[in-house]
DNA sequence: TGCCATTGTTTCCGAAATGGAAAAGCTCAA
DNA sequence: TTGAGCTTTTCCATTTCGGAAACAATGGCA
């Protein structure tokens, strides 16, 4: 059967894209690296990189078993941690993909408390607002805003995710509050980032709202800075403004109304069968940390 | 990392019972054997296993570990199978547990059909009314019959389970039909393994009657054999005496009351991300044996 | 266009590992 | 008590592994 280090020094191959760079962290000299794809290819009778000397891509029967060797290899690792004893304590390396806002606001002050308690554990944490596939750039796991779909994936509800109507008393003191739906169209609107139609729920059913304003951005952090501003009115998120709406720096306007409920906060992961102490001990600190009712909310 | 012989090794003395046979089984010297499973313990730091010189058992953190192991086995051998571009065929071993009588009456008929179109593929059929424990005991799948409920196994439903009260024409010249319920307790009924309560749903809603009769087994083979034998009343899957049925060798009675609906044939898996091509090939040919309307209904 | 740095591949050689035979120590059953 | 069968250790031959060096190929840059 195969040898294991051949299966790591492919991923290592993939992840850092040259036979050189993946010697290099991995203390090998580039021969090392290239006999050994080669042993791996022809045992699996099967090229698994497009190789030129400048660059390497991954044929298609590669990118499947790239695929698959990082679930092997975390199996690997979660199988050694657990069996060293260790298995309820969270140790190397626990990597987490995260949305740019929420992470900044609500993750990123958590870390240190959750790290004092896990001495052994270091985090990667990446920021991003685009859906990153999870497993192929080596997440162990993601906090993910939406509507739940991946398949491949496990979701774990962490908390509902609330959408307010809201504008600054300033705003309204200007140019008056809306009373009904309707209103909207007489005000400035905020549309934020992928989020130019408002789905709205209220005491006559839902609707969607295509906001205008004079403000079109891909920045939500930009929308909620204009907002507070009192540059008009905008859907978001309670966990994104609910400070503003405690100090009063922001009210909530149409109160009826509320953005489509079908949207949660949740961490997602790959399916396995055997979870890494890690991932399992982080996503129970968020829940924890979050629910039954979020902090933001109350 | 841990080396990949090194897991094959401590798998196959787990699954042999026996350092010196797993040697046997790999073709290495028992002295590799040993020296392997000690460099395992060294680099996890535990003890894997308890040893004397006669006899072989799992420490905690070893049966832990085994569990992890096999699925790591056999996520390498599907890597390996779909790289090797035969990613969508069946090859290897296919190891499958069953209960006795189904498996015998509406399994064993069609694996000629099945592996006539596998030639690349074997097949390990265990058939047992036991509820093993497959992750452990080392199969790929099992087909069962009953409540769905194992937590780390997904299950895909193969066909319902209709369950009837029926007895032989001769029987019933005996001792005449039962027209309502209660009418059981003045008939021979016949209880079967695991089956001595029978959970009936009628048109007064449902019940559970504690069979009484001359024969206690727990062969359901013996119960099938007496009531086509005319020795009373049996509560028997329509897969388990369709034919008698039809032939008119047993006949229904009380036919407004059947077994409980929340018994279903299916079949069950390991939680995996990556199917292995052989288990999914295999799942859907039973499932468009049976479904949708299985053949024994008709 | 031509140069050059970087990358992948191959060859050869010393070093490290692997596997086996033999011997020793142990346990259980006859 | 004996003996068969098991695990473990030791020692040695063999295989495998990793690196240096030489070579070939590619693409950026002047």
């Amino acid at each position: 059967m195969t040898n294991l280090g051949d299966l790591e020094i492919f991923a290592r191959v993939v992840s850092t894209g040259s036979m050189s760079a993946a010697g290099r962290t991995l203390g090998f000299s580039p021969a090392v690296i290239s006999k050994r794809i080669k042993r791996l290819e022809d045992r699996l009778g099967t090229r698994l990189l497009q190789r030129t000397t400048r660059q390497i891509s991954l044929t298609e029967a590669g990118q499947g078993f790239y695929d698959r060797v990082l679930g092997i290899l975390t199996g690997i690792e979660e199988a050694e941690a657990y069996a060293s004893g260790r298995s309820s304590q969270a140790q190397g390396v626990l990597r987490i993909s995260a949305p740019t806002s929420f992470g900044r606001m609500h993750i990123a002050p958590h870390l240190t408390g959750f790290m004092k308690d896990h001495l052994d554990l270091k985090l990667h944490i990446v920021l991003t607002d685009d859906f990153t596939d999870i497993v192929a750039d080596g997440f162990d796991m993601a906090v993910r805003i939406g509507e739940l779909t991946d398949s491949s994936l496990v979701a774990r509800k962490l908390a509902p995710v609330r959408r307010l109507l809201c504008a600054s008393p300033d705003y309204i003191a200007r140019n008056g509050a809306p009373t009904e739906i309707g209103d909207l169209a007489r005000h400035f609107c905020l549309p934020a980032h992928n989020n130019d139609n408002w789905k709205l729920e209220g005491p006559e059913g839902s609707l969607v709202w295509h906001p205008e304003g004079p403000l079109v951005t891909n920045s939500s952090e930009i929308v909620r800075a204009a907002v507070i501003a009192g540059a008009g009115i905008a859907l978001r998120s309670t966990w994104d403004i609910g400070p503003e709406l405690r100090s009063g720096q922001l009210v909530q306007v149409l109160p009826q109304w509320e953005g489509s409920k079908n949207l949660t906060l949740s961490a997602v992961y790959p399916s396995r069968q055997f979870l890494p102490a890690k991932v399992r001990l982080f996503i129970d600190y968020l829940a924890t940390l979050y629910g039954p009712v979020p902090y933001w909310e109350q």
